[in-house]
DNA sequence: CAGCATCCAGGAGGATACTG
DNA sequence: CAGTATCCTCCTGGATGCTG
């Protein structure tokens, strides 16, 4: 009866939305990558393994894929040091900087309703 | 309250990230939750089924879905009108509200940046 | 009209072992 | 060090039918 929207998956940046608000969101959506963009943000080129101990809780996998996919997406540069030991880096693009206001709009309405909600107390889940 | 991260899966506002922005994303994340937030902040006060009109292609077990998480994360108030035939319309709270400039902030972001990409296209994937 | 119930597919994400 | 490769679980979201 319904038509599909697009095709039929949308996988990433195929999404709708209202507007550019879907894309973007599909760029920093999920839970690790606004997380990774965050500590690019925060601490400039770093290397893989700073990374992993920087975000706890990822796994290699997880690490490796969205960083792939940032990179992907443009958002990030990874840069390999042809050394032994292997030394990569990962860095923000001119692209990933650009979005370090909307992070931090994002940032500090959670940092402020995260607060609010927590005073008001019971929300009884 | 909290769980430890290597627990199992967080759900929802458990998300930890870097700061609050997890939990934003949280609360916006997902692929229609944005849109109807727009939706709300464009036109207002909107029953179900302009919602779901308003909405291409999502299907009635979603919108519902969606509109109570975003009912009980107190960002939009459901007013169910006693009457036959049946009418309920929705309405950001003040707290949806306060989310217009971060939503803008998105928008802004993905409007700009979408246009960027196709623009240069090739980016040979 | 505004849902709820049920079933189902796919993908995101997790744990762990292995490699150049 | 910086990843791959597998396997597995669970959540998200889609389709459809029924109800107060």
């Amino acid at each position: 009866m319904r038509k599909e929207t697009s095709s039929n998956a949308l996988n990433e940046k195929e999404i709708n939305s209202s507007c550019g608000m879907g894309y973007a969101l599909s760029l920093i959506g999920g839970r690790w990558k606004s997380n990774i963009l965050w500590r690019l943000i925060l601490d400039g080129k770093m290397r893989y393994n700073e990374l992993r101990k920087a975000i706890p809780g990822i796994s290699e996998r997880m690490l490796v894929a969205q960083l792939r996919e940032l990179e992907a997406d443009r958002l990030v540069l990874r840069i390999v040091y042809p050394e032994v030991p292997p030394r990569v880096e990962y860095e923000l693009t001119a692209l990933g900087q650009s979005m370090r206001p909307m992070l931090q709009s994002i940032s500090d309405w959670g940092e402020a309703h995260r607060k609010t909600v927590e005073d008001e107390g019971g929300l009884g889940k």
